[in-house]
DNA sequence: TATTGTTATACTCTATAACTATA
DNA sequence: TATAGTTATAGAGTATAACAATA
């Protein structure tokens, strides 16, 4: 193959016109990146971010209420029952009935658990880390209080 | 109801733990409120973030072939295929063949897709401005280069 | 009547394998 | 043998409606 004339339309770079002005646009890229680096490192726990999240809340409010802990992490009530019951399948977590609310369940983390998350927190540390290094320890702390101020309103 | 131990549990603020510090969920948590914001402004017009990518990216690149629109928006060939389908269907967009290589599509606007566009751009300067309320300008700008820091690498 | 948790369901996104027609 | 585009399909994630048990 000729080089000069295949290479054409592969070599020039593709202009993104006002793409990478976008909050959204930015903000998804990122997302999907750090995302990407979750699942490398914990796939093979079988855990995904949302899993995390509710270990991570059930771990600093026990006996929390199921509607509630899915409605701090903006899960809706009726998609957290299957991703709860993911975590009390395998033993992570549990439900408890409630005498005063016979309607509710308090969830609670096993010893099981407990014992995961810890190891699993060390390691987030480690995936936090790869990301902070790119942009610094100031530029991480400058980033979360941006993006804490698009969402708090 | 009796008030004071009706509220009980759900009136205490529930505790994130670690997870207001983490990247993953913050950007997460930011991407779902400025795509609402999306969401809300453009569902009228049946357009998503991604469909206007593709229109913003062949305003930039006409001529471009199909797999290489796709790459540079990070979406699959496989997937790209019913995404452009949509652009088309509705004349907005446009499949023309290549003699030069019989496998391959050009992709172009049509006159008007261009139109759509412009009109789209207008309001997403506006769903921009929205969050650069919240952050200022020089706090969009630091944002922006945080976040393309971020995927760089 | 309203709320808690649940089921069923549907629609979008994303991911993989395999096909066709070309190169 | 490799590439461009396509089809089929399966799995997540997310959305709504409706139900049973209980408040």
């Amino acid at each position: 193959m000729d080089e000069t004339s295949e290479r054409e339309p592969s070599e020039l770079p593709v202009a993104m016109g006002h793409l990478p002005e976008l909050l959204g646009y930015a903000l998804r890229r990122a997302q999907v990146a750090v995302f990407a680096d979750f699942h490398d490192r914990f796939s093979s726990d079988d855990i995904t971010p949302a899993q995390f999240g509710v270990l991570e809340v059930l771990k600093y409010n026990p006996g929390l209420r199921q509607t509630q802990v899915s409605a701090a992490l903006g899960v809706r009530r009726t998609n957290f029952v299957p991703l709860f019951d993911g975590l009390e399948a395998r033993g992570l977590a549990e439900r408890r009935k409630v005498p005063a609310d016979r309607r509710a369940f308090a969830l609670y983390l096993t010893p099981k658990g407990e014992d995961l998350l810890q190891r699993l927190e060390q390691r987030v540390c480690e995936h936090e880390a790869k990301f902070t290094a790119r942009i610094g320890a100031d530029g991480k702390q400058q980033l979360l209080r941006l993006l804490h101020l698009l969402c708090d309103n």
